[in-house]
RNA sequence: GGCGCGGUAGCCAAGCGGUAAGGCAGGGGUCUGCAAAACCUCGAAUCACCGGUUCGAAUCCGGUCCGCGCCUCCA
C-alpha cells in the first residue's frame, strides 16, 4: 500500500511522497538543554526514532536534524541561579540527554545544532523578513513578526488570530508589539539576560525561540523539506510561527509533511511534579527497570494517541520482552539435523514480513506490528512444540526478527550471552544427578544456579540455561 | 470562553461500516521426575451513556457525561 502519514497541516492521512527517495529531510524538534529530559520529552524522541527506523525500513535515506535549544529564558535563568555559565550549565544536560537517547537504543540524528552556534544564521533570517516588511523593529531593540502581513498564518493550527484570548499569560506592557499574537523573532537584552547576549543591527539582545528552528532547518535541510515532527504542544504557537517566518521569508513551502505526537500522562494523570508522578529516565532506571523496557511502553502506543504509562506498564513489557527472548534463546538452539522449510513455514515468515511492514507503512501502526510479531512467535511455537525444525528454518525466523528489530530497536538477538564456568559446571553436575534420578541434588543444584542469577529449564533436547 | 483529541475485557492496547488483533494478569488442561518454557483452552451478552442514519455501527451523525491537550516560548 504504501507509506502513508496523518500530515497535522492537512489534518489527514496522505501517503508520503519524498522529495528525493536518497534523502528525505527530517527535521526533530529536540530539546531545550535546562534540565535532564521527562519521559513526555522521551515519547516524542521514541516516536521521531520510530520514523526514523521505518523510512530506513522502507528502503529511504535520511538526513534528520534535531536541535538543541540552548538559550532561551528558562535556560538563562536556571544557569545563573546554579552559577555557572550558560555553556557549561547546559553542557551537562546535553550530555544527560545523548546518555538518554543511548539508553532507550534511539539511533542518532545526523545532525545536532546547537542555537547558540547559529545565532549569526537567526540574525540574516530576520533581516530578511525586515527588509520583505514581514517584521518590525521595536524602540526598545526587539524585532516582532508581523502576523498581519503574513495572510497564511493559522493553516497549521487552525487558530484565529483575531479570537486569540488575550492576556492569558501575557503581560500586555512589557512589549511594545503592535499586535499581541506578533511574536519575538528578536530580543533586546535585558538585566536578567547576564552576560547572555548577541551584538546585531537591533542592538545587544539575543534570537527568539522559534526563529531558531526556521534558521537551522534551512541550514540543513534547505528551504523546502519532508518532514517536521514535535509533540502536539508545539503546534501553536512554535510550528506556527516557524512556518511563518520560513514561508514568508523563502516564498515557498516550508515543510510538506507535519507528525505531530500526543502527550502521556502518568497512571492515569497528567504528569505534574506536584502529583509526585514526574518521572526522568534516571527516575526508572533507579527503580530497576531497563531502557529497553521503557522504550517499549513509549513506543507500544500509536504516537497520536495519548499514552497511559504505569508501571504496571513496565512489569508487562518485561514479561512481553521475556516471551520474545525465551523465543529467541529457543531459536539459537542447534538443530540436530537440517529439516528443510516446509511450506507452511515458508508462507507463515512471509505472511509476517508482510504484515509487519503494512502496519507500519499505515502512519506507523506500531500496535498492529507487534501484534504481528506475537502472532509468529505463537506460530512458530506451535511448529516446533509439533516437529524438530532445522537450522534453515531458524536462520530464517532469526533474520525475519533482525528485521523487525531495525524498526523496534529492543529484541535481543546477536547480544551474546556468556555463560559462566562455574554455571556450565552445576549445569553438567546437574545433569549427571537427573540421569541417576538423584532429584534432590539436582534440585538443589538449581537452587544454587539461581542465586547466582541463572536459570535452568530442561527442554526435550538438553537442559536450557538463561540469566534471571 | 475558543480550537482539538480520547473513553474498547482486571490492566495496557489495535480495529474506525460487515459482526471484537495482540501483550500482561487470571481459571482449566497438555508436556515435565518436579519445575520452567511452550502449546491448547476459558473469559468483552452496555466497545462511556442516550438518540439517529443504515440490511448491518465499537466504527458515521447529533446530544450528554467523564478524561486530556493547546490558546506566547511546555514533548
Amino acid at each position: 500500500m504504501g507509506l502513508y502519514f496523518y500530515n497535522s497541516l492537512t489534518r489527514q492521512s496522505e501517503p508520503f511522497r519524498a522529495i528525493e527517495d536518497s534523502e528525505v529531510g527530517m527535521y526533530t524538534c529536540g530539546p531545550t538543554v535546562y534540565d535532564f529530559a521527562h519521559i513526555g520529552n522521551l515519547r516524542a524522541y521514541v516516536f521521531e526514532d520510530l520514523l526514523r527506523r521505518t523510512l530506513k525500513y522502507r528502503g529511504y535515506g535520511i538526513r534528520q536534524v534535531m536541535n538543541l535549544t540552548d538559550v532561551d529564558d528558562k535556560t538563562i535563568c536556571n544557569s545563573m541561579q546554579a552559577g555557572t555559565s550558560l555553556r557549561d550549565f547546559t553542557q551537562q544536560y546535553k550530555d544527560a540527554f545523548f546518555q538518554d537517547l543511548d539508553t532507550l537504543n534511539i539511533e542518532r540524528a545526523e545532525v545536532y545544532p546547537e542555537a547558540t552556534e547559529h545565532v549569526s544564521q537567526m540574525i540574516e533570517l530576520v533581516e530578511t523578513l525586515v527588509e520583505k516588511g514581514y517584521a518590525y523593529a521595536t524602540d526598545d531593540g526587539c524585532v516582532y513578526f508581523s502576523i498581519a502581513q503574513y495572510q497564511e498564518y493559522g493553516k497549521l493550527s487552525g487558530v484565529d488570530t483575531s479570537e486569540l484570548q488575550h492576556g492569558a499569560r501575557v503581560k500586555h506592557d512589557e512589549y511594545a508589539k503592535e499586535s499581541v499574537a506578533d511574536f519575538a523573532l528578536w530580543k533586546a537584552w535585558e538585566k536578567s539576560d547576564g552576560d547572555v547576549w548577541w551584538n546585531s543591527p537591533w542592538g545587544p539582545g539575543r534570537p527568539g525561540w522559534h526563529v531558531e528552528c526556521s534558521a537551522m532547518s534551512m541550514e540543513y535541510l534547505g528551504k523546502t523539506f519532508d518532514i517536521h515532527t514535535g509533540g502536539m504542544d508545539n503546534v501553536f504557537p512554535h510550528h506556527e510561527d516557524e512556518i511563518a517566518q520560513s514561508e514568508a521569508a523563502n516564498e515557498c513551502r516550508f515543510v510538506n509533511y507535519w507528525l505531530h505526537c500526543s502527550h502521556l500522562i502518568v497512571e492515569g494523570k497528567k504528569m505534574s511534579k506536584s502529583l509526585g508522578n514526574f518521572y526522568t529516565l534516571r527516575d526508572l532506571l533507579a527503580a530497576g527497570y531497563s531502557g529497553r523496557e521503557v522504550r517499549w511502553v513509549l513506543m507500544g502506543t500509536h504516537y497520536r494517541q495519548q499514552l497511559n504509562f504505569t508501571f504496571q506498564g513496565l512489569q508487562d513489557a518485561r514479561s512481553a520482552l521475556q516471551r520474545i527472548d525465551d523465543f529467541v534463546l529457543r531459536l539459537q538452539e542447534n538443530a540436530a539435523e537440517e529439516v528443510a522449510m516446509t511450506d507452511e513455514v515458508k508462507a507463515e515468515i512471509e505472511r509476517a514480513e508482510q504484515a509487519f511492514c503494512s502496519a507500519l507503512e499505515d502512519d506507523l501502526n506500531i500496535s498492529r506490528a507487534i501484534g504481528v510479531l506475537f502472532d509468529l512467535v505463537r506460530e512458530m511455537n506451535r511448529i516446533m512444540d509439533n516437529a524438530e525444525i532445522g537450522q534453515a528454518v531458524r536462520k530464517r525466523t532469526l533474520d525475519t526478527l533482525r528485521t523487525f528489530d531495525k524498526v523496534l530497536g529492543c529484541l535481543h538477538i546477536d547480544g551474546e550471552q556468556q555463560i559462566p564456568q562455574e554455571v556450565q559446571r552445576l549445569v553438567e553436575e546437574r545433569q549427571e544427578a537427573r540421569k541417576n534420578k538423584d532429584f534432590q541434588t539436582a534440585d538443589s543444584i538449581r537452587d544454587q544456579m539461581a542465586a547466582q542469577g541463572w536459570i535452568v529449564e530442561d527442554t526435550p533436547s538438553g537442559p536450557r540455561v538463561k540469566p534471571q
